[in-house]
DNA sequence: CTTTAACCCTGGAGGC
DNA sequence: TGCCTCCAGGGTTAAA
């Protein structure tokens, strides 16, 4: 479910409420996630003050004054508000209990992970899991000039330079496609054969598209984190070629194809996106 | 160094 | 109904 939308989502959501909290109790019901989960993790955090919840590409980052921990959503993690007294369900592995609210993390397929980082054990930014990470979509380090130069050489196309997350953080697989159609770039072109007028482009529509989803996702998914229910809405998002094989591309009416790239899946204009 | 592919895990969809 | 295969929005890791 998660692409960074989501994530950002997730994060304004506890961003309300948790800061300026004690967190009461953590309380771990299933440790088998991507990583184990600390087995001495709740009692590092009990009762220690949340100072402030951030991201960083698809991690959450929940700041206290002794460290950090690290939460991905993996493939299928949500992480959502619940009622104090709200029974637990299938797949509902870790919870944060504080005086008067409650969170829940789900995930059925245990790809996400819960971590802490230590503040003695050196800056947060060298975390193996952060340190190889590419500039943030909406920051100022995101610049045509800065992708051509982070693809000269690479003759790995543009669709997995994208999603391998080393150069710009949070273009998931969805918005991979969705960026390049945007682009009007055939995701087979190699990265490093972008001119730097198409890089701007690319740039404009990684922008365009995250923040679209943004803001449709972020009323859509507004109850993601303070609402019961099914969080998982996000299909309805409107797509231009995710999950469209040869259904009309809505700019042309060419039919949209189905390819595969590092054994994920990639959806293309082929009349509308050039090499 | 770059690139590829296996893998972690559950569940839903569709074929038979 | 059941059983089988394939597919899924993530990213790390080892191997080529």
């Amino acid at each position: 479910m998660p692409e960074l939308p989501e994530v950002e989502t997730t994060r304004r959501g506890i961003a309300t409420i948790m800061p300026g909290r004690p967190l009461r109790k953590l309380a771990v019901y299933e440790p088998r996630m991507r990583w184990p989960v600390p087995a001495d993790l709740s009692e590092r955090v009990a009762n220690r003050v949340v100072q402030s919840c951030e991201r960083r590409g698809k991690y959450l980052l929940l700041i206290f004054e002794h460290g950090t921990m690290l939460i991905h959503l993996g493939m299928s993690g949500s992480l959502r508000r619940v009622q104090l007294d709200e029974p637990r369900r299938k797949h509902d592995h870790v919870e944060w209990l504080f005086d008067d609210a409650r969170f829940l993390l789900h995930d059925p397929r245990r790809f996400g992970a819960v971590l802490w980082h230590d503040n003695q054990e050196g800056s947060l930014l060298e975390h193996p899991l952060l340190v190889r990470l590419g500039v943030e979509p909406f920051g100022p380090d995101l610049t045509p000039a800065f992708l051509h130069d982070r693809f000269k050489g690479k003759r790995l196309n543009i669709k997995q330079a994208l999603l391998a997350g080393d150069i710009v953080v949070g273009v998931g697989n969805i918005y991979a496609s969705e960026a390049l159609f945007r682009a009007r770039i055939h995701p087979m072109t190699p990265a490093g054969r972008l001119s730097l007028k198409r890089c701007e482009r690319l740039c404009e529509s990684i922008r365009a598209t995250l923040s679209d989803a943004l803001t449709s996702g972020g009323s859509t998914l507004r109850d993601y984190v303070n609402a019961t229910g099914n969080p998982g809405s996000y299909f309805d998002i409107h797509a231009a070629v995710y999950d469209r094989e040869n259904k009309p591309c809505k700019a042309c009416g060419a039919l949209i194809r189905r390819i595969v790239q590092g054994q994920r899946a990639t959806y293309y204009c082929p009349r509308c996106q050039r090499h």
